[in-house]
DNA sequence: TTCAAGACTGCAAACAGTTGCACTAAACCT
DNA sequence: AGGTTTAGTGCAACTGTTTGCAGTCTTGAA
């Protein structure tokens, strides 16, 4: 019923590893037979089986990509990124979900590893340990966090912080929130250490925090009491919680106090004041993520983010 | 390098077909033997070639989900669902995005129809006849969109609307403004009759309008003219977009017109004022599409909407 | 005691491709 | 003209599993 590469090379009276030949070296087949085997192959709607070519090449021409929330607001720009770098250089892309389980997350990079040439791993909730372990039966690489062994693609939030900081000074504030993430997130430290380089600030840290819409909302009340005039937050989740817990509290944004998120996701373009955040390059760290592993290249790179500015900052009363 | 069935069976003593039965066929095989196999396995850090398996048996353990745009908040949630039924059968999932472009749909599915053991498609924008086509080299279960030898899992937004409707009449609205997709979609024709069934409502369409942010806000100033209370909006973006729109015309929702959305995405919940919305079950239709999937049954499904009823409605002033 | 029925297990042929090697014929050198 | 390279193709083994069939060994029944 399926049409294989017998039937190819039976209709157009050569034998299978000419047909072969034709997909997979086309230079080492002369012209016209070619010609010959690819029109009867169109003709019969011959397509090469990929588990069969995967036996023996060991190479599946799939990728895995496994993230900790399909549906967090974060994720499936890079998702499509992703999606889009292997596609177009013929490779399928598995797509996973760990629910945020470091025990999930694993078994499905085990599960992955005979299926696909390489997984792309991303903010990873492992330990590095386990990982190191991973990376060595399947090429990996990792976006948002180092690991030894792996290639990495980095986004610079340090430097985004900073920025982010530095527009609130520039804007006149003076007395700055951080309003952190969770304990022991890499990120998170990031964040703080280059926030507190910048000068003529005085940091308060507030945290840690879900770094969710709840997680900023409850932390509206001791933003108040801080007696700071402009919030950085760990990322827009927090910042549109917090900007509706400040709301909940008199004070609106910016006029009374301004505030900067970190992502550039969907739902913080959407809301009222439209955001100043810090755009990660989510969808070129997918791409070259990718890109990363269908070449084998071990880097580690290191991508640049920016500030936006938008509605929810502005100079202090 | 690379642990396989010979190795297990080797090591253990017996013949290759045993170690096969032993993960195949469980009962087959004695439970002695059997629990030296197991053991052995574990030992060598031995798992299945999926690939060698396909060949033989023709199946892949791999689905693949097709959607129209990973990045539009509509569809996460769904692959999210889509994945965890998928992962509960020991299943993975391939996930591609079209960028809407019907040939792109059309070329994944005809690639995937060899790697996958079906797959599901979302809201395809492929004609009737390609698809059905297609449907016939690979098993296919279609989400809202109905299509012959597929089977078919519809979201009843028809009663959503007239929901959405029957409450703005609820409120006391007399005359609502129906905000209409864009020309000829199946979803929007479906809301349009729906809401026209209500009583004592006279109901204004306006549009058609792109399915965007952009398009409800370009829609704001006929919103107004028309001189409707309430408005139905054809999603939960073009509602966004529209109240901002009427915001910059000195409108303010719910308090001068209430505007309810449709799909019930995450920017909805987190904008202000927070959106009245039909909640489409999109994580319901994407594990019951793969169960539908995996256990081959060819039905047609109709899921329930149901109304939300949050801050962007009020009773007219 | 003999025979049939089970319960296990082994054998070997698929599955759909790829690829190193051998072979043929033509083209190229001297 | 004879030898050597080269291009093109065929042969057959191999990839890791599954599975129908056949064989062996128990076990239970008559």
């Amino acid at each position: 019923m399926t049409v294989t590469i017998r039937d190819v090379a039976r209709a157009s009276g050569v034998h299978v590893s000419t047909v072969s030949r034709t997909f997979s070296a086309p230079h080492m087949v002369n012209a016209a037979t070619r010609n010959r085997v690819l029109s009867v192959a169109e003709e019969l709607g011959y397509r090469p089986n990929r588990a069969a070519r995967a036996l023996t090449t060991g190479r599946t021409h799939n990728l895995g990509l496994i993230v900790a929330d399909i549906a967090n607001p974060f994720f499936p720009p890079l998702i499509k990124a992703a999606h889009a770098a292997a596609r177009q250089r013929d490779y399928h892309l598995f797509v996973a979900d760990t629910d945020e389980e470091p025990a999930v997350e694993e078994e499905l990079i085990q599960a992955f590893s005979k299926q696909v040439d390489g997984v792309v791993l991303c903010s990873p909730r492992s330990s590095n340990k386990a990982l190191e372990r991973l990376a060595e039966r399947v090429p990996c690489v990792v976006i948002n966090r180092r690991l030894r062994g792996a290639a990495t693609v980095l986004m610079d939030v340090g430097h985004g912080a900073k920025l982010a900081v530095e527009h609130l000074a520039g804007l006149g504030h003076r007395r700055v929130a951080l309003v952190s993430g969770p304990a022991g997130s890499w990120t998170s430290a990031e964040i703080r250490t280059a926030a507190e380089q910048v000068p003529d600030i005085e940091l308060v840290v507030i945290g840690p925090n879900a770094p969710t819409e709840r997680g900023g909302f409850a932390a509206a009340p001791r933003v108040r009491d801080s007696g700071a005039t402009g919030v950085l937050a760990y990322n827009d989740l927090v910042a549109i919680g917090l900007i509706e817990g400040l709301g909940d509290l008199g004070l609106s944004v910016p006029e009374d106090i301004s505030v900067v998120g970190i992502d550039d996701i969907v739902p913080g373009r959407l809301n009222r004041p439209k955001l100043t955040t810090v755009a990660m390059p989510t969808a070129a760290a997918g791409r070259l993520a990718v890109d990363l592993l269908i070449q084998e290249v071990s880097a580690t790179t290191s991508l640049e983010t920016r500030l936006v500015i938008r509605d929810s900052t502005a100079a202090p009363r």
